[in-house]
DNA sequence: CATAAAATGCTAATATTTTAGCATAGTGCT
DNA sequence: AGCACTATGCTAAAATATTAGCATTTTATG
């Protein structure tokens, strides 16, 4: 089994998958709507087409259209995502990013938000063991 | 002045681009090393020149070489990256993001680092006001 | 100081990506 | 049922990315 990652992704299939993590699953009609640069309908179809034969999206019917989802769960996608970003940016260090995540956001987090993070970490303790 | 994201960059480049961030700073011979598939030299080297045509690298030179670094400081990269990471993945949602992370990585933290966290959490908390 | 080794710059071929166009099929409304 | 609308599939052209080769320059070593 070939995981997928992002890394054999061409400009256009990541913008894509971008999307589509973003939003769960989409049409090619939203995916069109959120690309930068928007290229033509047609366009976006090939794109899903190819992302569909290399095993990275799947699509359902609905009723006249297909609806598009990754077919790497967004969980696994998350934490991928996380560890590639903690290696290239963090130097492998967790605690510098969660440190970097704070900062870059605080002032989008309430007490409230915040206690609960202590909350998380205190769970972590336990569960270190 | 036209900020660089990485949403412009060809898969190559990206590659290229994440070695150089992940080392600070890397030799053509370097980032040769260190990608996956590499091609040729000689190629690598063009890479490089188009980078930096495109602003996204600059270089020095030592000795008989050049050392290329992102134009961009890492430290915004960094938080250009977080903050798309926590666009896509996390519906925006930081406390959900630091979570996960937690999560992915709990293991690797001892307690120690963990206390540390707290701490962060406690400065973010005087410093909302 | 001569020569091998290791850089670079440039260029042109090749491969891949990206795109639009056109033919066709399914939906839904009147 | 007929028609407009909105899908899709396929294909081929155009644009871009990727690559290797070669000429040249610089550096280091014997």
């Amino acid at each position: 089994m070939t995981e997928q990652t992002q890394d054999n992704l061409s400009r256009r299939e990541r913008q894509i998958m971008d999307i589509i993590y973003q939003k769960g699953s989409a049409t090619a009609a939203e995916v069109l709507d959120n690309l930068p640069d928007p290229p033509s309908y047609s366009a976006v179809r090939a794109l899903l087409r190819v992302l569909e034969t290399k095993g990275h999206l799947k699509h359902r019917q609905d009723g006249p259209r297909y609806i598009f989802s990754p077919k790497l769960s967004r969980e696994k996608a998350k934490k991928s995502a996380l560890r590639h970003l903690v290696r290239i940016f963090f130097d492998g260090s967790t605690e510098e990013a969660v440190a970097a995540l704070l900062n870059v956001s605080k002032s989008e987090l309430s007490d409230e938000d915040l206690e609960r993070l202590k909350h998380l970490i205190d769970q972590a303790k336990q569960e270190g063991r």
